[in-house]
DNA sequence: GTTCGATTGGGAAATCTTCCCGATCTCGAT
DNA sequence: ATCGAGATCGGGAAGATTTCCCAATCGAAC
């Protein structure tokens, strides 16, 4: 018996190469492949599809949100886990709805990630315990993203002010009046009880609105 | 023999067992301990100094940089081999100025970090091919941080700003009028070839001006 | 069918930004 | 010592933005 394949995606050749020793130690799991892109994962799966799909979320271009979505379009029944350094549960519902089966992060001790891929292979959902408290916390306590504050449009916009539009590029963007995007500004701010634009960009990026790469200035 | 001994300081317990494996399949190395913070990296080199200690530089609370400098405090001969996702230029520079002998990031393949392992042992310095490629790509063009058109009061006031305090609190905070503040508010953003005061926050990031946690803008 | 909230924008006063200017202060060079 | 360059600090005024208030529209829910 070969037990539980599994495809490791990860774009860190070193981290991968440690997660391999680690899962390779435990009896019933091989590790049958490895990819370190989104499209690498992909058509490796579209190759031979895997027990088990470990990724990261945090990949260079396509977040590896893109990578499940792929893989579960191959496969609707592929059995992916998400194995990622982000610690918000913003990041672990969005891989849920992407079509993830477990996250687990990387701040787990070990245990867990074999944990996970024992109860994803037997078709259950596991998540590491630091995002089930996350989520416990607020289903407790009815706390929600700020974001809940917004209507869709005003995430639409916020999304825009925090990655470094100007008003005009806005509302150019979504053919509406400058004054229109000036009252969401005011209205946004307001609502999310930021005193500053630079604010606005933390709210914006811990809410998981914003990919931290490519949004650059220009600066020279 | 025993070989060289390491101490592996990285937050995730996953990714230190990995490497630990990873490190352990290299003959003349062994993994003497390991430690998950700046404080237990610190106690645990006091008290067991090894001849290499391998750290990540984003830990929760102080960033792996403090954990350089306290070790290097300790002894100034450890041999500290900065091992992290950071891809940045800036961060590896300031990883140097710690007091670190090598940076590799963990985008490099398996052997880097062992070849780099071998380098500073042997008292050199060591960089990953990526970084060295950046360094010399700076060098031969000349081009340099964003933050170098940018006078020592400018950074730190650009710092403030893009952290999200308010033209009030930053005159406040620095004994300045608020006229002052927003003068240099208007010159930064035209050095930076910034239209937006969010272009600042990512220009900010980008030079490795902010440290991505404990921002938060108290949103509710 | 009416009420509610989301969306879109005008108006006007308050505030901020920008650009220009001058006063100091430090520092290295002459 | 003096000079000049450049950083630091702030005033002034015109122009742009922000803010707050208000109104019209539209779709969905009751």
């Amino acid at each position: 018996m070969q037990g539980l394949t599994i495809l490791l995606v990860d774009d860190h050749p070193v981290v991968r190469a440690g997660y391999r020793k680690l899962i390779e130690l435990q009896p019933g799991y091989r590790v049958a492949a490895e990819a370190d892109s989104t499209s690498a994962a992909y058509l490796a799966y579209r190759r031979a599809p895997t027990d088990i799909v470990i990724i990261d979320l945090s990949m260079p271009g396509s977040s590896g949100l893109e990578a499940i979505r792929l893989i579960k379009a191959v496969d609707r029944n592929a059995r992916i886990l998400v194995f990622t350094m982000h610690e918000g549960l913003s990041h672990a519902l969005k891989a849920f709805e992407a079509g993830a089966s477990g996250y687990v992060t990387k701040s787990s001790p070990p245990e867990a990630l074999i944990a996970a891929m024992g109860a994803i292979a037997e078709g259950r959902k596991a998540v590491s315990d630091d995002i089930a408290r996350e989520i416990a916390v607020e289903r407790l306590s009815g706390r929600r993203s700020p974001l809940d504050a917004l209507g869709p449009r005003e995430v639409e916009i916020l999304q825009l002010i925090a990655s470094g539009r100007t008003t005009d590029e806005i509302a150019d963007a979504l053919s509406l009046s400058q004054k229109t995007i000036q009252n969401y500004h005011s209205g946004i701010k307001a609502k999310l009880n930021a005193r500053t634009d630079a604010n606005l960009v933390w709210v914006a990026i811990e809410a998981g609105l914003i990919e931290m790469r490519s949004v650059g200035v220009g600066a020279g």
